[in-house]
DNA sequence: TTGACAAAATAACAAGCGTTATTTATAATA
DNA sequence: TATTATAAATAACGCTTGTTATTTTGTCAA
């Protein structure tokens, strides 16, 4: 190589999360990177070979901006953190998170679920306080927790990122995650189970497919 | 008008509603629907006066056919009934819902938290089992139960719809919703809030925004 | 039957996209 | 300094989009 590169892949890439950013990815394309570059598009390809091979590099990034929002401790709770981590993420980085989420439906997947199940099982030890209280219920109970947690953090974030809630705020997210998290935990260990009572399933005219 | 349209409005938003639970919404196009149809563009076009109009056309219809979802008697529960129509939709409209509710951000509103409320009130008297239950709450206290059970319903619509659900059976919609509901309502009661203490939101080095 | 009118079909425009052939410019080498 | 290799710029191709002239077609009225 004679002559190296004046654009780098590093800047490409972020110049196309930029744009991301500012107009989500159908903002995106070569001729909108090259402009934000100052440059043709023929430095993006031959740092690779199509927008879609860049899409997903862009997607690689995205995500490890997600797990740093995902990594830090907020609270002394694993779980609540990678919660905590989700949507706040989906509050701050809106553009971002649609790009992730909501754009392609396959990305939702289990991937999260699977690791909270991961985080809480390698964090918490029968020593910390927390998880004395948690390893109380069955496996089959546990599972039942992360689920419901995970859940409802998903439809929290998902509200949060399309503007639909009121206050964003920190304390009010937090809460929101504490109480479910609670709600379901206490449910889990099993008081008052069965006490609403609901009918089976109704198959109405015209009703259940 | 001496010679009657042979295409009616009708027929083109059958046709675009067509293209949008085949391909979603990105598949719809002006000569798209007119290649369903078997003409030419300018039908459409004398119908309506651009595309963007054709799409909050279509927007009314698929939210009508959301209704008809939520409207069925499922259970005896009316809000139950409106958690589980979403999910349902969710499930088996996956096009529509995404073109609803993933799309355009701004759809998702606050429209159905309102809903919840309304039909609450409307449906639940003090002498219905499930109205006396509930009545024992504190109005604020109905005001959250009400929140969390939506934000989770709206998590389970997405994930369902996603397909990140191994099993999306009417039983297994059925049972999480119940569940989370049950949950909700019994720490609503006030059952052991604050077994679960976390502490105050950490501010880490490089944390909260 | 002929003229008129409107609906539908055809064809075209401009814009945007991904991608690539061609040209230009620049920097290292002989 | 002249040559050569190559990164970057320019321009273009082919495609799809929304939209709109233009042309064709068919039916009613005179």
């Amino acid at each position: 190589m004679i002559q190296p590169s004046v654009y780098s892949f590093p800047q490409i890439l972020a110049a196309a999360l930029e744009l991301v950013r500012e107009k989500g990815w159908e903002g995106v394309s070569a001729r909108a990177i090259a402009k934000k570059l100052g440059s043709s598009t023929m430095p993006i390809y031959s740092h690779v070979s199509s927008i879609e091979e860049l899409e997903e590099e862009l997607r690689e990034k995205a995500r490890s901006l997600m797990k740093e929002y995902q990594r830090r401790r907020y609270t002394e709770h694993p779980l609540l953190n990678l919660a905590f981590g989700y949507v706040t993420f989906a509050r701050d980085e809106k553009n971002l998170f649609r790009f992730l989420y909501l754009e392609k439906p396959a990305e939702v997947k289990t991937e999260h679920l699977t690791g909270m199940k991961e985080t809480f099982f390698a964090d918490f030890g029968e020593d910390s306080p927390q998880g004395t209280a948690l390893m109380k219920m069955q496996e089959s109970g546990l599972e039942e927790l992360i689920q419901h947690t995970w859940i409802f953090t998903h439809g929290l974030a998902m509200l949060v990122n399309s503007g639909s809630f009121g206050c964003n705020s920190n304390e009010t997210i937090l809460n929101f995650l504490m109480n479910a998290g609670e709600a379901f935990y206490l449910w889990g260990i099993g008081e008052g189970r069965d006490a609403l009572q609901v009918e089976d399933l109704q198959e109405e005219p015209g009703g259940l497919i």
